[in-house]
RNA sequence: GGUUCCGUAGCUCAGCUGGAUAGAGCAACAGCCUUCUAAGCUGUGGGUCGCGCGUUCGAAUCGCGCCGGAAUCACCA
């Protein structure tokens, strides 16, 4: 690797020079800016005092000794106390020989891998999946895939909230509203029938809520004696007792809705390894809660609720069962998370999920320590950041809620619409286009998701993620399918540029920043993986197309006469086509050969 | 009020373990299509990096204190 290789040309340096041994710590290689001449640069500040010199004195010195010492050198200057170096040429011609023909560049299969299980995507079994879930999806579903590209064994899980009051919402306003309507016939997709009489059942309990408060009923009253909302708490108890009637309602609503969940993962492009249900699970936690208890880790109030307290460790105490013995939230999340533990042994156990759990994952994390379980430390909750309209928050009451479907389709129509006007689609059937548009309406979708640091809120205005100039998937993949293009016409007119070695003649610096681009992926990638982002990977991608762009358009590559060169510039196309395709395919965006 | 997170151009966002004159895209304006795809490229304008203090050769980055915003502090999930 480069950067430990300068390292120690520097510390040799530096040795020789000053005859003391710098602290590699403060060693510190930086790409050379622009607007400077070089590759790479070492701050020499920090050795001033080590090897009492004026820092422009001391990077003169250590500049003409490195470059006496090594090769991979070719050139140096002074600016400040900045040593700027000039990799030679050869360097980098020969990390591009080694690699431009590996298509999965930069994934490292070869290291001590994790195990890692991932829980994302978590939806309610009463409404459809909408914007907010996309994120959660799109992040957990692209961390999977980039700890998988640096080695590690990942499982992706998904826990359904299958069971609870608001499913029998459903139910109830299907029984009461509902006409028998199925998805079959009425054509409506399952999870979206079960939302509108969720939304239904909610519009009906108002009115009665608001009937009872026109007789001077106060509204807390109102609300709780809703004759309504006493029949949905019937059903739970019915269904808690295992009533047959009940439970063969539940089963088939639910069904509904997987089979219109599936649709919607399917078209994300995300998928599980194993999908857990509460309502298999929800009980798990009560064993783990009764060993508590008597190891006098939690304790029992006289009401029979058992508590975990957390007051010496600054938080509250935390409820872990009610008094008639029931489980809560944290209850059923204490038991999963042994369920995954005995189940894979993982070494991290990563659950994506909003920021407004952040008070809950930190219980529960304490909690299971205090219970005395290693694995604890295994748990990480990573965090994400509520998407916010342009006009504030989402909110179903207002309808302001983005359907997952619904979004997605619009951005294919938009894909469709903008193909058409520009002329993009003459030479295509109409299965190979609407298969375009669906890569380029969710790539760009996809792009915008990733592209924004997971922990920060983000703002999704329709119109602007619709645009497909910029900093966009679609640029990353237009650029793509130019590079495909060239290629395409290289192999066309029998050129053979994939035998030829790679020549020896001088890079010119568009040619160089895209091999040392190139270059920094492997780091990269790593840097994604530990930071849980891809909006890392994202701004690569991005950087590297930029970088694709300016070169594509300084020279004429299939007119270039000499063939050495043009071969070249042709190989060289060909690696970042297949990086780009490399690192994409990471956030879940596919690349189109044209378009 | 306590805890956690955020505050960078008019807008949306980058900026890794502190490093040189803080970067993209959008929007505005001006150029570049008889030559491999103009969903592109080039240029111009636009900034007290929320504010203050500290650490040091050096701070958007680290520490502390303010100010502003978000989330959370449920016998909801």
């Amino acid at each position: 690797m480069l950067e430990t290789q300068l390292q120690q040309i520097f510390i040799n340096s530096f040795k020789n020079l000053y005859n003391q041994i710098p602290d590699v710590q403060q060693i510190s290689f930086q790409k050379t800016r622009p607007e400077f001449e070089g590759d790479m640069t070492i701050v020499v500040f920090p050795f001033t005092k080590l090897a009492a010199k004026k820092p422009e004195e001391l990077a003169q010195e250590l500049g003409t000794e490195m470059m006496r010492q090594s090769d991979l050198i070719a050139q140096f200057n002074v600016v400040k106390g900045f040593l700027n170096l000039l990799i030679a040429d050869r360097y980098w011609l020969d990390f591009f020989e080694q690699n431009n023909a590996i298509e999965l560049f930069g994934r490292d299969t070869s290291k001590s891998k994790e195990t890692i299980v991932v829980e994302y995507s978590s939806p309610n079994t009463n409404k459809p999946l909408h914007l907010g879930h996309i994120r959660n999806n799109l992040l957990g579903w692209s961390v999977s895939e980039i700890l998988k590209a640096n080695g590690n064994k990942v499982f992706r899980v998904n826990l359904v909230n299958d069971r609870g009051i608001h499913i029998c919402k459903s139910m109830l306003a299907w029984q009461k509203w509902g006409n028998g309507e199925t998805p079959e016939t009425s054509g409506k997709k399952g999870d979206h029938l079960v939302g509108e009489m969720y939304v239904r059942f909610d519009k009906e309990y108002k009115k009665e809520i608001e009937a009872a408060i026109a007789t001077g009923i106060n509204a807390d009253e109102a609300a709780k004696n809703a004759p309504l909302m006493r029949e949905a708490q019937e059903m739970l108890r019915a269904w808690e007792a295992g009533d047959t009637e009940v439970r063969a309602l539940w089963e088939k609503m639910n069904s509904w809705v997987y089979d219109g969940f599936d649709v919607t993962y399917k078209q994300l492009g995300v998928d599980f390894d194993k999908i857990y249900y509460e309502s298999q699970t929800f009980l798990l936690g009560k064993q783990l809660v009764e060993e508590g208890l008597k190891k006098g880790v939690f304790y029992q109030k006289e009401d029979r609720s058992v508590w975990c307290d957390l007051t010496d460790e600054g938080l509250d105490e935390k409820l872990l069962l009610r008094a008639d013995g029931t489980s809560v939230y944290m209850t059923q999340d204490l038991g999963t998370a042994q369920l995954r533990a005995e189940e894979f042994n993982p070494d991290k156990l990563i659950y994506v999920v909003g920021n407004e759990q952040n008070y809950h994952f930190d219980v529960l994390k304490r909690i299971l320590r205090k219970l005395g379980y290693s694995w604890a430390e295994a748990i990480e909750h990573l965090s994400y950041g509520m998407v916010e309209l342009p006009h504030g928050k989402m909110k179903s009451r207002e309808g302001t809620v983005v359907d997952a479907d619904d979004l997605m389709n619009e951005m294919i129509e938009t894909a469709r619409s903008m193909s058409e006007a520009l002329g993009k689609t003459q030479h295509l059937n109409k299965n190979e286009a609407l298969k375009l548009y669906q890569m380029i309406g969710l790539g760009a979708l996809k792009y915008f998701m990733l592209k924004v640091d997971p922990k920060k809120t983000m703002l999704f205005n329709p119109v602007e993620s619709i645009d497909f100039n910029g900093n966009t998937g679609p640029f990353v993949q237009y650029t793509h399918a130019r590079i495909r293009s060239i290629l395409r016409k290289a192999s066309e007119s029998a050129i053979d540029w994939i035998s030829q070695p790679v020549p020896t003649t001088n890079l010119s610096s568009k040619e160089k920043s895209l091999i040392v681009n190139l270059h920094t992926w492997p780091k990269a990638l790593e840097t994604a993986a530990e930071n849980r982002s891809p909006a890392m990977v994202a701004n690569y991608i991005y950087d590297l197309a930029k970088e694709y762009n300016q070169f594509y358009q300084e020279y004429s590559i299939l007119k270039e006469e000499d063939s050495n060169l043009r071969n070249f510039r042709l190989k060289l196309s060909n690696m970042t086509a297949n990086m780009l395709r490399n690192a994409a395919s990471l956030l879940g965006i596919t690349m189109p050969e044209r378009m």
